[in-house]
This record gives C-alpha cells, structure tokens and sequence, in this order.
DNA sequence: TATGAATGAGCCTTCATTCAT
DNA sequence: AATGAATGAAGGCTCATTCAT
C-alpha cells in the first residue's frame, strides 16, 4: 500500500517512486490547507512536491485521483480509531472513556483538517469522491450505533441518536478547525463529551450538585 | 430591498427591473440545487431565468453577487427564526418550545437547502461569500447563548455549548437535506429535542422508563 | 443549413454569427491544406479566422466537429455531382460523358483537395469523421453500380467493378492533387476515362486501328 | 542489415541487440494495426516489446525512426514484387501473368498493411517519412511504364496510364485491407486483372458472351 | 546494457466578463 | 433595456525524449 492513484496501481514502485508519490501526497495536503479543494491547481501541487507535472500524472490519474487516495488514509486513521471506542457507561468511567475518544477524535481532525474541508466542499462533485467521505461517516455512525445499543441506556432509536452524536462531533469540530467560530479546544471537549453523555444517559455532567 | 446586486444599487428599478431580479434570483436557487456551487455558470443562469449574459450582469456585478444576494435573504429568514427561540426552561414546556423552534428551523434550511449547500461548498473561497455565512451562524450561536444563560441550567460554558447544539443541529439537518446519510425527518426533529434540551438540562427524555 | 457544428445547432444564428462560422469554416480548409489534419491545431483555425478561441468553441465542439463539418460539404458537393452522371454506353457518345464527369470530378476534387486529404488522414481515428467519408464514397460507388448494371456490359459483378472505378479515380486524383507523383491534369483526365471505359466496356480507345 | 535505426548504425550489435531491434519492430507493427500511426505512442510500443523507454532510444533516433525503419521493408518487398511482372502482352499469356503478379501483390499488402496504413495517414508529416513511401510508388510506376511500354500497346501515354493502373491496384487493395468498403478478395483480384488488361489492351474479358 | 523515473513544452477546452447592436 | 457575440486568461492533461541508477 503506497498511497498511489490508478495508473501506479499496475506498476511496483521502486523507492523513488514511492518516494515521489509520498512527495505529492503531502504537497496535496499543503495545498488543500492553503487554497482548499476547488481552488487548488495540479501547478500548485506540483510546485510544493518539486516535480513536474508529466510526473504528476505518472502517479496520479487525475487531481481528483491524488485527493481521493488523500482521503482513503484518513478515512483509514479515522476508522481505525473510531474502533478504539470502549464500551459506554452511565458512570463516570463511560464519560471518561468517551472523553479520551472526542479528545483523540480532536487531534486526528486536527491533523486532517485540510483533507475533510476539501472532501466538505467537494460533497457534490464527483460521486466516488462523495462516496469515500459518505463511507467514512456512514462507519463512524455504525460503531456509535453498535455501542449506543450495547449501552442499554434510554434511548429510542440509536441509528438517528449516533447520526445527531456523529453530527454534533464532527462540526463541532470542524468549527475548530476552520476558525468560523471563535471556540477554545479545551472547553469544546468537555461540552461536547457532557453533551454526547447527557443524549446517552441523560445526565449532563457531574458537578450538576445544586 | 429588491434583492439585487451591486450594480441596481445605485438605480432605482422599474417593475420589469424588479421582475428580472426575481428571475435570476430563482433561477439561482434552481441552479445550485441542480448542480451546486461550484459546478454553477452563469450560462445556466441566464438560460434558467430566460434572459442573456448583459442582462445578468445589468444586475449583478459577477457570479458571486448573484449567490451572495442569496444567502443575504437566507440569513435573514434565518436570523428572524432564530429571535423567535422563547426562554428555554428544564421543563416540558421548554423542551415543547425548543421542538417547535427545531421544527421551523428544519422547514427553513429544508426549503433554503441549495443555498446553504452552496455557502458550505465556497466556505474557503471568498472572504466575502464565506463572511456572511459566518455571520448567520455566528447570529445564531450568539441567541443560544443568550437563552442558555438565561435558562440558569447545569451547564458550565454557556458559549461553547451553544456551539456545540448548532452544530449538531446544522450538521443534522444538513445531512437530512443532503440526503448522505439515510435519515427520517420526523425521529430525527425528536432526537434533535431530546438531545439538545439533555445538554442543556440533564434530563434526556421523559419516558426513561427503565 | 448554416454550416456550423453541434453548439451551433440548437440556436439561431444571427447574421455576424452566421459570417463567423463561415470564416472558420474557410480557415479551417486553409488549415487543412497548410498542415494536414493531425498537425493542425485549434489556434492555427482561430488565427487564420481572426478570431479567438472562446468564439471558436461556441460554433464547433471540437477539432474534429469543425473538420467533420467540413467534409459534409464536400460530401453534398460530391453527391450532387454523382448524381449528374448520365447513362454509360458503349460508343463514343458514352465514352464523352464519362469525360465529362470525370472532369467535373476532377475540378471539385482539386477543390476540396485539402479537405479529403484531411479525410484520408483521419481514416482510422474517429469513427464518425470516417463514417462520413466512408459514407461519401458508399455513396458513389452505389451510384457507379446502378449506372454499370443499366449499361448492360460485359461486366460481371458490378459491385466490385463499380468500387474499383472509385478507387482508380479517387486516387488518381488525389495523386495529382497532392503532387505525390508527377502527373499532368490533362492526359490524366484522357487516361483515366479510357480505363474506366475499357474496364466497363473493353474498348479501350477509339484510336485502336491498327 | 539489422533493421535498426540511426543510433545503431555506428555499432555492430550484438545478438540480443539483434533480438531486442527485432522484437521492437515487430511491436511497431503490432501498435500501427491497433492504433494507427497517429495515436501510436512509443509507450505502446515499448509494452508490446517488453522493453523499455530508455532501451527504444537506443536503437531508435526517435517513434519515426522505428516506422521509417518499418517503411524501408516493405518498400523493398514491394520493389522486389514489382520486378517480377514479366513481358505484358495482348494474350491470355499476358493476362495471366498480370493476375498471378496481382495476386502477389494483393498478398503483400495484406501482409504489410498496417505500415501501409501508416504511411498513407502520415503521407503529410514529416518529409523523410512521406518520401520512402513516394519512392515505392514511383519505382513502382516507373517498373509498370516500362513494362507498357514494351508491350506496344495501344496506349497513349504509358506514364499517367502507369499511374491510373497503380492508383486502381492501391486504393482497390487499401480499401479491402481496411474494409472500409465491403468486397470480396476473390472477385476483386479477377475485376482488377480484367481491368488493368482492359485498360492496357482494350479487351475486359474473354468471356463475353452476349 | 537495461530500466523506469522525470521533464516540460504544447495543446485543447472552459467560462467569467465585456462589447456592439 | 435586452441580446448574444466575442474575448482571452487559465488550467488540465499528454507524451516524446532525456537522465539517473
């Protein structure tokens, strides 16, 4: 698995190749951050990874093709680590367990940031590049609706109940990210894993003593 | 108010004016809704609104202001929904208000659906286009915030929980209208209730009948 | 029937678009004779036309719309003439009216030389550009067999008779137009109505009187 | 003679060069019939002589190099058959003669007819590549004009009937290589005999029997 | 000697905007 | 006031050829 698009896919790379590839795919990230999806130019892109574009191509079907394979490893990460969500309790430990995952959920969007805004203005473009980011979502609310219904807490329908949760996690977030908002990380994490146990369980936060 | 772009501005419009920006501006709506932001031209304007490229730009100075115009209207029907939140109280008479506040909003993003789509798409894009959207959003966090500090509720930070509730309500309802996650309307405005008025009083519904 | 290509088609052209077609068209032949039909470029067309790009593609598709428009015309021009051919017979009298025709052949083909060179170029790419060569062609022969089967001569199989004839006279012609070979138009003409005339009724020449 | 082209000329290769400028022309032709001369690439070739980029250089100058090397064969395959037409004369001796080297040509063409094909779409290209193929043509007429000469015939001017014999003989044997139109191989071998003697001697057939 | 990675000029096409009628 | 013709800068992609290993 070296990250390439299609027309590498036939091909076994030798180390430069890997490397080159490895080069635009980080220049991807770059510049997605800096000029976002619509406006970024495969000339950018190849400017911040030092090749040319007749390279470019070689590794990459198209400027969609370098995105998408972009987007296929944070769908990975992302995955991975919803995976890494502990059984949900109504005590303080399941609080805890869900406030380790939002914060770890924080710094990997964190660190995708550029790649999930593009895949956000590019929703409506191409299906295939829709349809990674849909996958993405649809296995993050999949889990949360495993361990909402594992949680045996008092909610009706846990499909719709995880879509509000993913919902919630991921703008909030996004609003981090992308500064639209003014918010502080801190404070976001606490009010979003009270907000996220209160819909579970009910019970809003601890301290909740007057 | 007529609704037009820069360059009416400084006319007065006679009713075939008035009737001419009405066009375009529906066939803007129609426009985005069929093909999105990015994916807009000005061709499928004008052919959508039945008149020519110098007419367009008789009352728009670019694209943009077209889109701009737009959103402007849609911010504004926002904006007036959003003072429409009465107080916000632990009881079943608050989470009754919150539920019909949350089902105008659901009926305005539903029929406004195609601009917001598009002001998320630009997000990146032009200061100016993505100031406005930040400003509605902004406008409504800043009414949340207001109604959970005067709600005197368990809640610890006030401004990052109303961030937190907008967002899930924004994504939840964007995802609704977008159609990426297979969502129902109705299950969904009940979630969306239960799951704010939680967050922000502890108690996630009555029927917890356990 | 404006000449112009598929964007043209479901609009109506007023005069000056009409005048612009009709330059393109023309540049395009100049085009095709200064360069070839792979060699040409779309700036090539545009200049010659003293025009620019934009209004080039918003009469023609593409390159080869241009081109394919271009062969429809001569394909007209050659059916017309086809048709003009009157009966074969054995004497002299038939002998000059395949004369005649084929001097009138020989005029168009010296004409549209640059656009039939452009054909024999294209042949393999695009299957419409050849389609409507092919079809060009199908076309004459079918008109050749008909007039051979009506002369009621020695000829076996008309079919195969009549597409030799086409093929003798096409490329005699374009040999002489593209100066392949060096031949002089005249005795040509002589030539190739004495072979043609032999080949359908075995009589070669009138002077044979030895 | 290797069949190499320009870089090789200076070195004696040896036999896996040999082997290697073998397998490269025969890609050659290979890519001509697939693709045509003008969407040939040298990739193409290189893949179909698994070998690679960097190899071809080595023994090619560049692509037109490989196809001219292609063009000299044929050229003096066909050079060869065209010298072995033998006295033409007025008889069935003669038209037999001329059948049998009919025959041999046709077998030829099909033969080489994707180099063929090629050189008639790159007839405008490049100067060297459009000149090996006149040379054929011309050493070919040339070969016929004597022959007609010799044979005392009735014709007028042994030099443009030369060239309308040669043009019926290609054109007739390109259409049926590219079965552009449909014909039959058989009866269009006897139509053209029938025709070239007619056309030479004034008699079609020798069975005319009405 | 062979391989495949890299280059970059060149070409087609799009589309927001301006202009002439 | 309206129309539609014209413009041209900009960007995606190709592919012959050269280079480094």
């Amino acid at each position: 698995m070296t990250g390439a698009g299609a027309p590498a896919a036939s091909r076994a790379l030798r180390s430069q190749g890997r490397r080159t590839v490895r080069r635009l795919l980080e220049a991807g990230v770059e510049v997605l951050a800096a000029k976002g999806y619509h406006a970024a130019r495969v000339d950018d892109v190849v400017r911040a990874a030092s090749t040319s574009h007749g390279t470019f191509y070689r590794y990459f079907a198209n400027k969609d093709d370098l995105f998408r394979a972009l987007l296929v490893e944070v769908g990975e990460a992302m995955g991975e680590h919803a995976e890494s969500l502990g059984p949900l309790t109504a005590d303080d430990a399941g609080r805890e367990e869900l406030r380790r995952w939002l914060v770890g959920f924080a710094r990997l969007y964190d660190r995708f940031a550029p790649v999930v805004r593009a895949w956000v203005e590019a929703e409506m473009d191409t299906d295939q590049f829709g349809r990674v980011g849909a996958d993405v979502l649809a296995g993050f609310a999949g889990i949360l609706t495993e361990r909402i219904e594992a949680a045996d807490g008092p909610v009706d329908d846990p499909a719709s109940a995880a879509i509000v949760v993913v919902a919630m996690i991921e703008r909030a977030n996004y609003y981090a990210a992308v500064g639209h908002l003014a918010i502080d990380p801190e404070p976001l994490a606490d009010s979003l894993a009270a907000a996220v146990h209160a819909a579970l369980f009910g019970i809003s936060t601890p301290r909740v003593s007057h």
